[in-house]
DNA sequence: CAGCTTGTTTCCAAACGCGTAAGGAACGGT
DNA sequence: ACCGTTCCTTACGCGTTTGGAAACAAGCTG
């Protein structure tokens, strides 16, 4: 698998490729976004990797640029934790899947394995456990095909969840994910969630999705 | 998996701590590096962490000081992220990897096992020891298909045992694994265990799969 | 068989982890 | 600036888990 990566931080980019090429992926990594689009449309890469901001063109654009062409490489883009709303529109641009960072190389490469073997399938901003849904791109979740609204957290630790469905996560490892890694071990922050989240999606049902794994942490499914 | 961590700012290690034995990995936390150091050559780790500024002995000279006795546990070193040169130093010693501050304590148990796995080959998260199936991601348990639920301690005793089918182990050899070293020798712990997961596992079935082993200890299978 | 050692089972109090509710701070929209 | 929502903290009750101990059973040995 080969692919292009674009990331302006240069310790970041190295390490990134570093991690990925470990694991048998060869990355082209560059940090100018011009050089990128030259890369991107003229190369056959099996996926891109853009951060949002970078110097030259940035990877918004670039991916827009693509798309226009009727280019349909996958794509994964990259946003700082704050940014919100540009998932949603990198998303709506045909994006395939988005990462925060800081974030794990491994779990980078994890993606772009599902990104690419299901770039022949279909389904890509979608993810379901059992009847629980959650569209990426509408930032919408359903059980039992009734809608249902979470806020922006309550989204992202669910998220989370369905992401390795039957998985069990601890509760640092969910901080991490979820919030950040600067948290004070002492609080309960992800009980409180984790109830939230129940009283909306497994309260009314009679088959319960959130499973508790007592002194480890949490599931979803299985 | 056990491992030795040694990190003076007791946050952080209380933190990574927890984090780490949410991940099912046993930490024996210490901020001093005289006692790390007296740890590290009584005690048969998997792998030690050791921040490389701590008070006593530091960390690259714990590296040192082993490597010279012909000791090759993995190490992983941890550094401000500041300090460049003695990563390079560290390497040299024989470090098997190091991260720089602050860290995923998810990224750190990746790496924890890539190291491990890297010394001694170790499998997938999956343990199956004739109908008795073990999913160390799922943290599930099944016995003949059925799901059989069990605590965090029973959990762990289990897999202890099932990372080497047909062995048997002395109580005190379950103790240091399962509890951790500082254990009062009379208490029979052990034995009430051993009797909590018979209950689970091999109550309602024909065939035992825990074997009692007069005189010396248990063992699982064979 | 009697006595001793070793392992099994039962019981209980204390500690712990989780769920939950409530309140205040921060945020966002009007 | 106001109001509603979301976010985070704190605190408490409850059920499970845990570790210890002691009674009980099963093997050995002389």
């Amino acid at each position: 698998m080969r692919i292009l990566l674009l990331e302006d931080q240069s310790k970041l980019l190295s390490f990134a490729k570093k991690g990925l090429e470990e694991q048998g992926i060869q990355v082209d990594a560059l940090s100018d976004g011009d050089e990128a689009w030259e890369m991107a449309t003229t190369v056959p890469y099996d996926a891109l990797v853009l951060d949002i901001m970078v110097p030259g063109r940035d990877g918004l654009s670039i991916l827009r640029g693509l798309r226009e062409k009727r280019n349909s490489v996958p794509v994964i883009l990259l946003t700082a934790r704050s940014t919100l709303p540009e998932k949603i529109e990198g998303l709506n641009l045909g994006a395939d899947d988005y990462m925060t960072k800081p974030f794990f190389v491994e779990e980078l490469a994890a993606r772009l394995r599902t990104v690419v073997r299901r770039q022949s399938g279909e389904a890509s901003h979608l993810l379901r456990v059992e009847d629980l849904c959650m569209n990426l791109l509408e930032r919408k979740v359903s059980r039992a095909g009734e809608d249902v609204d979470l806020s922006t957290r309550e989204f992202e630790l669910l998220e989370h969840l369905m992401r390795s469905p039957g998985r069990v996560f601890g509760r640092m490892q969910i901080y991490e994910h979820v919030w950040g890694y600067n948290m004070d071990p002492e609080t309960n922050l992800v009980e409180v969630y984790i109830q939230r989240l129940r009283s909306k999606i497994d309260k009314e049902h009679d088959k319960k999705l959130i499973r508790t794994v007592r002194g480890v942490g949490y599931a979803l499914g299985g």
